[in-house]
RNA sequence: CGGAGUGUAGCGCAGAGGUAGCGCGCAUCGUUCGGGACGAUGAGGUCAUGGGUUCGACUCCCAUCACUCCGACCA
């Protein structure tokens, strides 16, 4: 893609907040702050996003199905739950007199989605012969946090991946839950952040008694704190941790990107969906939901990987792959060896940012290519002659190469 | 929701009871062109909102709202 296309433009006095991922991203110009906790995602932000959410529906196709479920949602949905009270919730009406006089209905911005999903598969799965199964939504989720902070690491609006899963039994359920974690153990890794997240032991709140799992990535920017219990091998949330733990083990600073969760049979209760099992006895099903807040694991990446220089995307998420900038003149040549660089990368399918502006430094250029943390930078100047210069961005090591290698190594 | 701070040009900021400032960015022209180039010229403002004090308020006082940070909270 053109650098034109791009059509946000990257800003070194923006200001600067506590935490690197709200600096970073808004320099880069990736995300735009709407309001507090709630933020545009720009063209190369919304590439980011996309990308990290499709590694997530990638694993999530092989253990479950897709839907969209609505964002907003009638109020007895949640008061049949009994959860009005959670003081999380948004509410939203009709703005004015006259659409009120319409409508005066007023609805919940869906925080999470076990009072949609449940009332929805009661109507056409209701068999042993249909359990178990599972449905997941990528979507954008709404919260009433009383103090949003830390750009993408707490939002009042983000984008989360949820999943739900129906059994007829617990032990069923348990088989399955303990597949997701083996499966959100990848794909962690397949987003970069694989070796810093670990799975933490969590309370269960109103729905089980048994411990539920976080997926928590070490970050000094994260709002959570877990220990590490050397007896049980195990990670425990400070929520669970004993007294004992607290004393005389480390404070690990995290943040949650991804937990899973029992839910038993308080949804499916709440709702009356039974299912008829083979003697006919009719059962309440069992569920659980398993959730990856995508648009925090983007701000996560950032918090862990940069520099002063910018961004250090992982390949796996990077907006392209390569940063490809000709140095300004007024040298065709140059310009023309540079298209064909972008040409054959194109042909090749390598996903390539072109920096042809003219009129614009070749040291902009730079700032640019490392603020905003492609893997690779690809440079093309009176200087390089007939080669490519080739840098990685993690890496100082600059290398000249002939512009058919080009390929070889950035796919490598 | 308690505490602290901040609201002035698109962005980042300074300033001050009596004509509104700087840097970046933007526009035009020229020179540049490998780590955010330079000169010249120019456009751009309801100084957050509402009240009050005053001859006069963007400046002082009060309230409200918004944003940032700390704390509490966080299925």
């Amino acid at each position: 893609m053109r650098i034109d296309q791009i059509i946000t433009r990257t800003n070194k006095e923006a200001k600067e907040f506590d935490t690197i991922n709200a600096t970073l991203l808004q320099k880069a110009g990736f995300i735009d702050q709407t309001m507090a906790g709630v933020y545009s995602y720009l063209p190369l932000g919304l590439r980011v996003l996309t990308r990290i959410e499709n590694i997530i529906r990638e694993e999530m196709d092989k253990v479950g199905s897709e839907i969209l479920m609505p964002a907003m949602v009638p109020r007895e949905l949640w008061e049949k739950t009994d959860r009005m009270e959670t003081d999380i919730l948004f509410e939203v009406r009709g703005a004015n007199d006259k659409s009120r006089k319409k409508n005066k209905a007023s609805y919940i911005l869906s925080p999470t989605h076990e009072e949609v999903i449940t009332p929805l598969f009661m109507k056409q799965r209701m068999s042993y012969k249909d359990l178990p199964f599972a449905a997941y939504q990528i979507q954008t989720k709404f919260r009433n946090e009383e103090r949003p902070k830390s750009g993408l690491l707490r939002g009042r609006e983000f984008r989360m991946k949820d999943l739900y899963s129906f059994h007829a039994s617990d032990e069923d359920r348990r088989e399955y839950y303990d597949r997701i974690k083996d499966v959100y153990v990848k794909i962690f890794d397949r987003l970069g952040i694989g070796e810093d997240t670990i799975v933490a032991l969590a309370g269960g709140g109103d729905f089980t008694d048994e411990f539920t799992h976080e997926f928590d990535t070490r970050c000094e920017s994260g709002e959570d704190i877990v220990y590490w219990d050397e007896r049980e091998q195990a990670y425990y949330n400070a929520e669970v941790a004993s007294d004992e733990l607290k004393d005389g083990s480390e404070e690990i600073k995290v943040s949650e990107v991804g937990n899973i969760f029992p839910l038993g049979t308080k949804f499916s209760e709440a709702f009356g969906y039974m299912f008829t099992d083979q003697s006919g006895e009719r059962k309440p099903v069992h569920m659980a939901s398993y959730g990856i807040g995508s648009s925090r694991v983007m701000g996560v990446i950032v918090e862990k990987f940069n520099d002063d220089g910018g961004i250090i995307w992982p390949k796996s998420v990077a907006p392209f792959q390569v940063y490809l900038a000709v140095m300004p003149g007024d040298n065709k040549a140059v310009i023309e060896r540079a298209d064909k660089i972008y040409e054959d990368l194109l042909g090749a399918g390598i996903e390539v940012l072109y920096d042809d502006r003219a009129g614009v430094s070749g040291g902009m250029k730079l700032k640019d290519a490392d603020l905003t943390g492609m893997p690779w930078r690809a440079v093309v100047s009176e200087k390089t002659g007939s080669k490519v210069e080739i840098k990685a961005r993690t890496s100082e090591e600059i290398r000249l190469i002939k512009g058919s290698d080009l390929l070889k190594v950035v796919k490598a």
